[in-house]
DNA sequence: ATATTTAGTCCACAACGTAGACTAATTCGG
DNA sequence: CCGAATTAGTCTACGTTGTGGACTAAATAT
C-alpha cells in the first residue's frame, strides 16, 4: 500500500476481487457473489459485465436449480481467452507449457538436451524456437498469450532478467531476459521459487509450505499464506548451503559441510559410482534401490539424515506448515521420506506440538514451468482492468 | 487484499497514505503532499483537515519561506494526542514505556525483579500495577492511550494472547493477555520479534535486517521491506535451535548441537564458572573480558563462531540485508562481532558478492518494549479513520 | 506599486458504489 | 393449473469521494 486510491483503482480492486472469488469458488451466480464480496447486487452485476466483456469469465448455460425462486446464472473463469507461457531451462531438458486462465495445461513441449555442453546463446536460441512454436499454436486456437515466465536453475535478478550464476549450467551473468525476445513480456525467476509456486497453484493446493527442489544443487521456495517469500534481495531459499556439519567436506561454494555435499544429486551418483554427464543417473539410482542395493540404500539414509538436519534448521527459522520434496527427491521419496521425517521429528519434538509433515511433490519436473506460467496468469487475476485496457487499446489501434 | 473497496475504505486508505507521507517526510505542506501522493490539492486539503480535527497532525506555525509565491503551512505528526504503552516481561526486569505518535518516549518505568522465582500471576500483578501507573500519568498529560503491546521471552499465540512456553521464565500456557486487563486493547508478542520492530522504528531505521536477540535463549526477528516475517504459525525466528553441530551437546529442546548450547547466555556463564540466578552475569563476563581473561575470550571466540555458522544458514535461507546483534550480544559485541562477521564472510564469500554486514543494536534492553508500543502506533497510522470514529463515538456517548 | 509565483479553497462535475423499487423466472401449495 | 412466495438480476435516484479549473491569498521580483 504505497499508492493513493482513486475511483479507477477502487474499481480495479473490486474487479480483481470478484474475479478471484469466482476462481476460488469454481463458479458463482451474481447473487452469491454479492453475498461473498459484501458488494451490492448492482455493483456485482456491473463488474461481472466488465469481466464478461473482457472474456475473462463466461456464463455457464446451466442454471443452478434446487431451491425456490428464480435460478441464478453462474459465471466461471474462462479458459478460452487468456493464456500464459511457462518456460524452463534445466541441465538436461528445455520445457514449454501453455496454460490457460483456468490453469488447464493446453500445450506441452519438452526437448531433451545436454545444456552443459552448449553455449548459453545456443540454448536460448533452441528455447526461443520452441517457445515461438508454442506461442503460434496457442494463438492459432484463439488464445491471447499475455506473457511468459522462465525458470532457470540459479539466482536471478528479476528486474533485469539476468542470471547471476547457474553453476549447474556453467552460466554466469547471462542476460536471458533480453536475449530471449518472444514478443510478450517475460519474467525470469529461480527454478526453486517457481516450482514452489507451481506446487501452490497446480499441486496439492496448500498455501503454506517449503518446497525443496533437489537437483545438482538444492534450492527451496517458501510459500507463506499463498505468497512467495523472496528475502531482501531475492536470494532466499538456498537450502543447499545450509550447514549440516560445519567442518564437513568442502563445498564448491567455498564453505564446508553444506547440505549439497550430502544430499545433492552428485552425492547419490558418487554412491553408485556413476557420474555420466547425462543426468539419467537418477533412474539408475532408483533401479539400484529397487533391487535393494545396500550401498545405495546407505547413501539414501545419509542424504535423508542430512536433509532432515538442514530442514530442522529451516523449520526453526521460517516455520513452514509443511515440507514438500520435489526434484530428484520425488522419485527417491520412498527411500528418503521416512528418514527425513524421522530426523525432523526427532530434532523438533520438544519445540512444537507437531513437526511439519513431509510430503512428496506430485508435479515432477513440470513444477517450475507451470509455476512460471502461473505467475503470469496471477498478474492478470490481480489486475483484470489492466488487461481490459490493453485489449481496448489494441482494438483502437487495430485495422479499420 | 481480500476485501471489497467502497468509498469509505478509499477514504480511509488515502487518509492513511497522507499521514504516512507526513511522518516519513517529517513535515510537509498541503501542496507538496499533493505532489507526493498524486492526489489533487483539493483532496489533500480535505484529508489534512480530517487529520487535524482528529489531532493526529498539527500545523507548524512556521511557514516555509525561501522561494517566491505564497508560503505553505507545513503539517507534522502530533505527539500530543495519541500514545501507546509498550510492556516487557523478562527474566530479571519488567519494563514499561509510553511512546507518542512521533515515536518520542514519554515515560520510562523499569523494575528489577527475578521472575524465575515468582509465580506468573504475581509477575502479571506487578506489571499491571506498573502499567496502570504509566497509563494514569500519560492520561494526566492529555494523551490518549490507544493500546498496549507486551513482549514476552517465548512463542506466543497472538490471537489469544497466551504464552505457549517461556522456558526462561518457567511459564507454560499462561494467558497473559486475558490476565493483564489494562482497560486498553493489548497485543502480546514474542520478545525477539518486537525487539526487531523496535530496531526498525526506533533504531538504525533500515527496513531489511535480521535482529538477533541473545538472552538465555536465542531468538531472531526478521524484518523484510519494513514488515515482520512471522512464518506460517508465528513461530519463525527460533535461531537458538538452528543446527551448529548435528551430534553436538544435548540441548534442552531435545536435539543436539543447537546454537543455544554454544552461544546462549549460559554458555558464557559456564565459561566464567558463574551461574548465579541473577542475570548480572553478563556484566561479570564483560568485566572479565575487559581484563583480558583468556578463558572468557576463548568462550567468546567459540560462541561467535557458532553464531556465525548458524547465521550463515539463516542468510542462505532468508537472505536478510543486514544482521543486527542485540540482547547480550550488544555489550559483548566488541569481542564477538569480529568473529561472527569473519565466520559468515568465510562461509558465504563465493555465494554472494558481499556478505550481509554485522552490526550492533543501539537500543539495548529497551528494544522489545519500544517495538511493542510501536506496533500499536502502527495500527493508528495504518488506519487513522478508525481512530477518528472511536473519538467521535466517545464524544457522542460522553457527557452533554 | 505592479507583475509573477505559489498555496490553498471553492464549486461544478464525474466515477463509483448503494438502496430499494421493479421485473423475471422459478417452486410451492391448493 | 394457477396464484403466492421466493430468489435473481436490472434499473433509477442518490450519496460519497476524488477531479479540474477558477478563484482568492500571500509572498517575492522588478
Amino acid at each position: 500500500m504505497a499508492q493513493a486510491v482513486r475511483h479507477d483503482a477502487m474499481r480495479a480492486r473490486n474487479l480483481a476481487f470478484v474475479l478471484r472469488e469466482v476462481r476460488s469458488h469454481g463458479s458463482l451466480t451474481r447473487a452469491s457473489l454479492a453475498e461473498v464480496t459484501g458488494l451490492t447486487k448492482t455493483t456485482v452485476s456491473k463488474l461481472v459485465a466488465d469481466l464478461l466483456e473482457a472474456g475473462l469469465v463466461v456464463e455457464t448455460g446451466a442454471v443452478r436449480a434446487g431451491e425456490r425462486g428464480r435460478p441464478g446464472v453462474e459465471v466461471r473463469v474462462s479458459g478460452d481467452r487468456v493464456a500464459a507461457v511457462g518456460l524452463e531451462i534445466n541441465v538436461d531438458y528445455l520445457a514449454v507449457r501453455v496454460v490457460d486462465l483456468t490453469r488447464r495445461v493446453r500445450l506441452r513441449l519438452t526437448q531433451a538436451v545436454d545444456n552443459r555442453l552448449s553455449k548459453p546463446m545456443d540454448v536460448i536460441g533452441d528455447l526461443r524456437r520452441l517457445a515461438r512454436s508454442a506461442l503460434a499454436q496457442a494463438e492459432g486456437t484463439g488464445l491471447l498469450v499475455v506473457g511468459a515466465g522462465l525458470a532457470v536453475p540459479g539466482p536471478v535478478d528479476v528486474e533485469s532478467g539476468e542470471i547471476h550464476n547457474a553453476p549447474n549450467l556453467g552460466w554466469r551473468n547471462v542476460p536471458v531476459g533480453a536475449a530471449l525476445d518472444l514478443g510478450v513480456p517475460l519474467r525470469v525467476e529461480n527454478e526453486a521459487n517457481l516450482a514452489a509456486l507451481g506446487e501452490l497453484w497446480f499441486g496439492a493446493g496448500r498455501a503454506d509450505f517449503l518446497y525443496v527442489s533437489g537437483e545438482i544443487g538444492i534450492g527451496a521456495g517458501l510459500v507463506v499464506n499463498g505468497a512467495l517469500f523472496r528475502g531482501s534481495r531475492g536470494f532466499a531459499g538456498e537450502l543447499g548451503h545450509v550447514v549440516v556439519t560445519p567442518e564437513g567436506p568442502e563445498c564448491r561454494c567455498g564453505a564446508r559441510g553444506c547440505l549439497e555435499q550430502y544430499a545433492g544429486q552428485d552425492a547419490f551418483l558418487d554412491a553408485v559410482a556413476d557420474r555420466s554427464p547425462f543426468a539419467h543417473g537418477i533412474e539408475a539410482i532408483v533401479a539400484h534401490l529397487e533391487q535393494g542395493d545396500p550401498t545405495t540404500e546407505a547413501a539414501c539414509e545419509k542424504a535423508g539424515w542430512a536433509l532432515g538436519v538442514a530442514l530442522s534448521s529451516a523449520i526453526n527459522l521460517v516455520d513452514p506448515h509443511t515440507i514438500v520434496l520435489g526434484g530428484i527427491y520425488a522419485p527417491l521419496f520412498p527411500w528418503i521420506g521416512g528418514v527425513v521425517a524421522e530426523t525432523i521429528g526427532g530434532r523438533l519434538a520438544q519445540m512444537r506440538a507437531t513437526a511439519p509433515p513431509v510430503e512428496v511433490s506430485r508435479l515432477g519436473s513440470e513444477a517450475a514451468a507451470l509455476g512460471a506460467a502461473g505467475q503470469v496468469l496471477e498478474t492478470v487475476v490481480a489486475d483484470p482492468a489492466a488487461l481490459s485496457e490493453r485489449l481496448t487499446d489494441r482494438r483502437d489501434l487495430g485495422p479499420r
